[in-house]
DNA sequence: CAGTCGCA
DNA sequence: TGAC
């Protein structure tokens, strides 16, 4: 595991081929497995209803929206109100692994990227805490990520994730600027369909 | 009225 | 839109 340096931040950690081959493949199983219970579904910005480039799905107890309102999480799926699918326990032990510390994460976004879909910069601070840190997977074309400091203005730098690669914003690190400049078409064979999909796991509530 | 997980 |  590394610790990145970005604007002097302590607890951005990169852990590259965290998850084999062997373990990309069966958690994007359980990832297309909740996907047909909850459809990927298009968010847009608030305000402007502007849409996104990524497709977002959730599981866990709670999921996170976008849309003309604004951001919040919640704990059905826009479109069919249905609740969100549980976690995949190669999820929750990834969490135990890297937090031990944290409470039970309870949101699982997972973002769908075609090869010309972005991210552009900003911060995850939709979340009642902020303890708990973020932890990200990536699966299928390796992604170019941008890690700036905590204001926009700060300096960035640029990353590539691969699939299988976790990267871990928490400490200094929890509420950085982030973002996916692009996706490299052809870069993995994970997906049959190419593009590239990122699980974020969040703690979302303040524990009791 | 600042600021934007967007865009120019 | 939400915070003031």
């Amino acid at each position: 595991m590394n610790d990145l340096s970005v604007n002097g931040l302590s607890g951005l950690s990169y852990l590259p081929g965290y998850f084999s081959r062997a373990a990309q493949e069966t958690l994007l199983e359980q990832i297309r497995a909740v996907v047909a219970r909850a459809p990927f579904y298009r968010p847009a910005m608030p305000r402007t209803g502007k849409a996104f480039t990524v497709r977002m799905s959730n599981c866990g107890p709670l999921g996170w929206v976008s849309d003309v309102s604004g951001y919040r999480y919640q704990p059905h799926h826009p479109d069919s109100g249905n609740p969100w699918p549980a976690m995949p326990a190669l999820l929750t032990n990834l969490w135990k692994d890297l937090a031990p510390e944290a409470p039970d994460p309870e949101a699982c976004l997972i973002n769908y990227y075609e090869n010309t879909a972005r991210m552009g910069l900003h911060q995850d601070r939709d979340e009642q805490t902020f303890e708990a840190p973020v932890i990200s997977v990536s699966l299928g074309d390796t992604a170019t990520f941008r890690v700036g400091g905590l204001s926009r203005k700060d300096p960035t730098k640029s990353f590539r994730l691969q699939s299988g690669d976790v990267v871990v914003l928490g400490g200094e690190a929890r509420l950085a600027f982030h973002g996916i400049d692009r996706v490299l078409a052809g870069t993995s064979t994970l997906l049959k369909n190419g593009g590239r999909i990122n699980l974020t796991l969040r703690r979302v509530t303040q524990p009791m």
